[in-house]
DNA sequence: ATCCTCTACCTCACACCATGAGGTAGAGGG
DNA sequence: CCCTCTACCTCATGGTGTGAGGTAGAGGAT
């Protein structure tokens, strides 16, 4: 019952950490958890609808690959269309963040007509 | 189908537009969209409901008041808890938005333990 | 008078999507 | 042989915004 911040943003968040490189899904979580200093705590009942859902969008590739020391891993890769879209996502991001602080701080929007 | 990035935002946008003075609901929505530069355009959806509960948690006092010219209106202030509310959402949002510049950006997090 | 439009309030079925719990399976330690 | 950890996945549930609909008063136009 936490809140409801998180809505929306898991495709930008999941977009972002793999935008510096391939990555295993558990992986992703990790890391998503660890940059945001355990604020945001990835639910794998969140994580791994996103990455299908990017995948079936195309904005991620992916493929299988035997682990290590445990069960495989699919590995995520970003795609051209998939920074597209994290480039979308980061501008419409930018621009809520921005009205929510004009609304809250009083200041009045200078953007477009 | 925007986005869900509204969700969670709504009693911040909401407290925040009442934390210059007295206002009420239909003035709220014109003046939460105004501020955004029309990005944010208020619901009659989630703005009614959102007024209701926050006077239900005591964050909001309202009264009736006969119109100028047109329907009676409903004019809601902030209450001292619903500055503390306010104080608790606003902390949060920053908290949120900052995190996800962290795992978007890259930048590791140097926040509390 | 009647109709249309605008203000101003309200409600509700619907859909989206994160939450939290549950489930499978391989590897390694006690 | 059991327990735990990694690593994947799914699904019922619930909060909450979307969009459409609904009431009512005031003022202007026909």
């Amino acid at each position: 019952m936490r809140s409801q911040l998180l809505k929306g943003t898991t495709a930008l968040l999941v977009l972002g950490v793999l935008r510096d490189g391939e990555l295993y899904g558990y992986e992703i979580g990790a890391r998503i958890r660890e940059r945001s200093g355990t604020l945001i705590a990835p639910g794998e009942g969140w994580l791994y609808p996103t990455l299908h859902r990017l995948e079936a969008e195309g904005a991620l590739e992916a493929s299988w690959r035997d682990g290590d020391q445990g069960p495989r891993r699919r590995y995520y890769r970003i795609t051209a269309a998939g920074l597209r879209l994290l480039a979308d996502q980061e501008r419409e991001w930018d621009a809520f963040t921005r009205s929510v602080r004009q609304v809250t701080r009083g200041e009045l929007a200078d953007g477009p007509a």
